[in-house]
DNA sequence: TTTTTGCCTTGATACATGTCATAGTATCCC
DNA sequence: GGGATACTATGACATGTATCAAGGCAAAAA
């Protein structure tokens, strides 16, 4: 399943920008030595929709997607996570099994810290705590405007949005152009809300219009101002 | 614009349901001597979307929509508040404007609780500011759900969750069966996220099969296990 | 009462988007 | 390398839904 290999959370190189970067010393201290850490290959599964959760899992280095899968086996995805993130509090703060499926978009190198450390440190320290609060309400305004879009606005623009989104989580390559993740067509797709086919056909008219260039699954931004415009984004 | 009336929090009947049920004794004393309760009126706007927060919301008694307005201007109903219920923490915990505005759906008493009191109580105490992860974990449990949702099922499905998401909410009348709320066919569409024609459309399909019965604002839910089918609810 | 106003309802129509089918293309793996 | 598998692409088509338009009904105002 996974390959342990345990750097220490001093040398994660995102303990900067993390959520743990509010945590009190002696608390890191404690989650280093509780933590395990494993590697994920692309493609593998870190955990099922409807398991029960026993811990809250960091990403260290890696891309991973949260996706839902609907009635008709369709998925949906609900977040991408990068490096410095973490994953799995929903569950464990609701005390529920997991409403997302977590699968690894790259080889990634993940950290999991049992739920009783992860619940009890949650108790005592109150920055953490509100950090993960300011972590849930920013998760959560994100969701609303989500909703408000996929109830009325068109694919179109909508693919324009997810790709400034993708952008803004991942970012570019060193070419400054190219967004910085593989996805598959279907993903996007599944990001956007609409059918694989949909998602192809206005790709292709981004391309043909010059606001972005294709090669398989490499993306590159080519007219942002205008790929901003389509996304119509003024709220 | 608001009527000044103050109840102690400590006749509050849903002090025992709300989130402050898990404070602590004292620090729910300093909430009730800073909190001041107003009245307003069906219609009347608590808060508006781009304001500035100072405080949090508690409902005392009423109901509210919290709505976000698109670009086109047509609102997207993200949430229904009932009493018991707080609102307005989202803005004040990211520290952000109001994304969504509050509106009464009835006449309303809702308790207000200044900024700085309400974040420094939730600095201290611990029980507290978990049962606010609770609550905004189960909230985006949901957002994430009516993504999931909006991106998949058809207006036909939608409508009839939406009618047992009501229920669920507000409960029934006396009679057992009458949705307790009065919401216009435009409000309706906009919590589905369809054009009002579609839902009154929908819904008078709903009555044709036995499975509502419709009188003005009223709606009664005859047949709910074939609501249920409807709505295609195994997730 | 009559008028006004705001909602509700229904029909006709157009369009965006999903679905199905087919073929080309890359990728993986033995 | 070659065959299998998965992904990408495009066309044809069906259909769910939004939009536009017009009329009905009921509550509120004059």
């Amino acid at each position: 399943m996974s390959i342990p290999n345990n750097p220490a959370c001093q040398n994660c190189k995102d303990r900067f920008t993390s959520i743990f970067c509010k945590a009190d010393h002696n608390n890191l201290e404690q989650i280093d030595e509780a933590k395990v850490c494993s590697a994920y290959k692309k493609g593998q599964v870190i955990f099922h929709e409807g398991a029960y959760p026993f811990g809250v899992f960091c990403i260290n280095d890696g891309k991973i997607k949260l996706s839902h899968s609907g009635d008709d086996g369709r998925e949906q995805i609900v977040r991408l996570v990068k490096a410095g993130d973490i994953m799995g509090y929903k569950a464990l703060l609701s005390n529920e099994r997991y409403t997302a499926t977590a699968t690894a978009l790259e080889d990634s190198s993940i950290c999991f810290i049992p739920k009783d450390l992860f619940l009890n440190i949650l108790q005592k320290d109150a920055s953490l705590s509100f950090e993960m609060m300011r972590i849930l309400s920013s998760e959560l305004r994100k969701a609303e405007l989500k909703i408000t879009h996929l109830a009325q606005k068109p694919v179109r623009e909508r693919l324009a949005e997810t790709l400034l989104f993708i952008r803004e989580t991942y970012g570019l390559e060193e070419d400054g152009s190219t967004l910085n993740v593989r996805l598959s067509r279907e993903e996007i797709a599944n990001l956007v809300g609409t059918a694989t086919e949909s998602a192809i056909r206005l790709l292709s008219e981004f391309k043909k219009d010059g606001m972005i260039e294709l090669d398989g699954k490499r993306i590159r931004l080519l007219d942002v101002p205008e790929i901003v415009r389509t996304a119509n984004l003024h709220d």
